[in-house]
DNA sequence: CCAAAAGTGTTTAATCTACACCCATGG
DNA sequence: CCATGGGTGTAGATTAAACACTTTTGG
């Protein structure tokens, strides 16, 4: 009883985000996790996340989540979708609204705490053991992700200010997984007129490449691919 | 004080669930809403809804909702977006889960409660006052619903059992609110092989109309626009 | 026989796909 | 001078868009 009595703490459910972090690193696509070190999750991994307090709006609370757990701020971050299963959490009963974040590679400044065992990032091919239902939302967060970049201009967040567009192509054939002809990609991408060039150029073994920006970081509903 | 202590009832935010329930009815988009009897919003209009329970999952909820306010059960049912501002609600500080609801115009079968002045149905261009968010959740959904309309097949949900193309069409034409084109309309559905033939027509005073059937009922992405 | 909606094809424009070679640089 | 990735165009296939007349029934 003691155990029932802990587990209905609270009348109602109450409200946890959890966000799912993705970046492109070492040409994988990667996801932010975190060690627990609680039973019965020990040493299993988790995205960051927590509850929604009174005071604050559940997008504010996920961007504290964000900031606390892994010091990442001014990132793209959405809403992705509430999981509010009756047993996702053997903790209590708490809906989860999660969202995913997309950083660029270089952001990578991880910030760990003493409630959690570590913070690394995982490439999505080889996760390790998740806790709760996470390995699902991830699953969830994945398709959104691939739906994002054909569908919309959000790329621009997983890259630096500055970029080629083999660095852009690259992004694409890895999230999505599938080979992208390079003519074509690139007459596609410039006669949506989303990028500009910065006149500046990235100078290596070979002949440099143009560097591009995007005109504008605001979500966009764009077909790309 | 007092107004505190109640807006402050619970430690943490609770969660409820609001449904926007679209159908096609007399050439118009409508959306069905339940009158309230409480102050602030005396006499306002809301989409059905209420909290969640520690006992079921957010989407049992959203369908007990659905049927306990308004007797609808076995219906198109998907979330839409978890509203979580901080004031949303000057009852409490209560996040809301939001689902929409399709159903087909002939399931009208409304039921109502003491606890509220009344159901109806209302078009989505003649919207009485709302109470909460609900304006906004409710263009939110009818975003939702416009591209769900072009990119999948849900629109099974809002039709009978066999309609005719015209019939199926005009759906199309009301909720998207523009012209298409009958013949090539009619050439990309049936490309499509969404569809098939019942064998039956419809008469009327004119020449009889060929039914057709969803051969599926389930969710799928399909670019029909 | 008349009104009303059902049903049906073709032509043109736009978009997508496949594909191979020369260029500019660093080392 | 050579290895490396950057940069470019065209032809054929597919898909989308515009457009008008004949058919079948009820009344």
């Amino acid at each position: 009883m003691k155990n029932k009595a802990k587990k209905y703490k609270f009348k109602y459910p109450i409200a946890a985000t959890d966000i799912i972090i993705f970046t492109v690193d070492s040409s994988k696509l990667k996801v932010l996790l975190i060690k627990m070190k609680k039973s019965p999750f020990l040493n299993h991994w988790a995205c960051p996340g927590g509850l929604v307090r009174t005071d604050e709006s559940v997008e504010s609370s996920a961007k504290r989540q964000l900031k606390e757990k892994t010091g990442v701020t001014n990132v793209y971050l959405e809403q992705l979708y509430t999981f509010g299963e009756v047993n996702r959490d053997p903790f209590g009963r708490v809906i989860s609204v999660s969202y995913f974040a997309l950083v660029p590679s270089k952001n990578l400044i991880l910030r760990t705490t003493k409630e959690y065992g570590g913070v690394e990032w995982f490439p999505v091919d080889k996760l390790p053991s998740l806790a709760y239902d996470h390995k699902n939302i991830i699953k969830y967060a994945l398709q959104r992700l691939r739906y994002k970049l054909e569908y919309t201009n959000v790329v621009w967040s997983l890259l630096p200010k500055e970029f080629t567009l083999s660095e852009l192509q690259k992004v694409y054939k890895i999230i999505l997984d599938k080979k992208l002809d390079k003519r074509n990609f690139r007459k596609k991408i410039l006669s949506l007129k989303i990028l500009k060039k910065t006149g500046g150029k990235k100078y290596a073994a070979h002949r440099p490449a143009e560097l591009y920006t995007f005109k504008s970081h605001k979500p966009e509903i764009v077909k790309i691919i």
